[in-house]
DNA sequence: TCTAAAGTGTAGCCTGTGCTACAAATCCAT
DNA sequence: ATGGATTTGTAGCACAGGCTACACTTTAGA
């Protein structure tokens, strides 16, 4: 094994994170969260589309718990970023980038929530928690999720 | 001109939460998030002053990741909760609330870190996610969390 | 000591995400 | 077919949380 000098996740005698490392993984934390809210409109709209034929702007609003005016202003900045498109007065849609992104976040909360109940939490934690946890998984402690999952059934 | 099809509201028996359940966890979950930033600040300042004796701002604005100015600013936001107290050129206090809930985080911080350890994700993700992950753990699941670790030790 | 570097604080700007209020468009029932 | 209800969209406000730029205080070294 090779002898390694300190590298991202090295945690000093203290326990405490070094200053680089923790100013990273704040980074990150920080970037997770600027698109949690893009991830669950995605999400939602695909849901809605799924089940309802199309995603209505007051549609979507209720299901957040937003005023509408909320949820037109973030709609547009889906559109922005390349993930929607919607024709005034006539719904909303996913483009393809959109569409990934909705399938990769409702598979991420099937697992999330999935590994919380395997671990005791009681049914309504684990799903008003996942919500705000999905955000947060990164793909690697997505996959170590799927493992512990498959190896305990 | 395409007929109406389904009306909003119209939840299903697909498994998707009703409409007031959703809205009221996604509501939970901004709540969450609103006090992530206070949460972060008040368990660095608590460390800062652990183990260094003081607390000054270019010191957690380096930890954090941000400029001096954003810290200085979010410092003010602790003061106004009544979570911190500051002397000009001084550093930084807790009061006694802030204080407590910088010891629920750490606290908080070190059941997630371990969980996910436990549950097989690498260590330098566990401690990464759990950066964002632990301001959406409800105490009924860190309760979970703390028996599944006593349990299977 | 006294000046330069470092740290601290203030001001002003941007964006994101919420809101209410109002205007325009669409839908539906009479 | 048309008028009222609903939906959609727009405008304007607030606040949080980023930033840079600049001014002031403290600290430390020559």
């Amino acid at each position: 094994m090779a002898p390694r000098t300190a590298q991202a996740g090295d945690d000093d005698a203290s326990g405490m994170p070094t200053e680089p490392t923790q100013a990273r993984r704040f980074g990150k934390a920080r970037t997770a969260q600027a698109h949690a809210l893009l991830e669950d409109y995605a999400e939602l709209i695909a849901d809605l589309i799924a089940t309802g034929g199309e995603a209505r702007p007051t549609d979507i609003a209720r299901r957040l718990g937003v005023s509408h005016a909320t949820a037109i202003k973030t709609i547009a900045r889906l559109k922005r970023e390349g993930l929607a498109t919607a024709r005034p007065y006539r719904g909303v849609f996913l483009t393809e980038a959109g569409e990934a992104l909705a399938q990769r976040m409702k598979a991420r909360h099937r697992i999330v929530v999935d590994l919380l109940l395997r671990v005791g939490v009681p049914a309504e934690a684990a799903e008003q928690d996942a919500e705000g946890i999905e955000h947060h998984v990164s793909d690697a402690t997505l996959a170590a999720f799927a493992a512990f999952l498959a190896a305990k059934p």
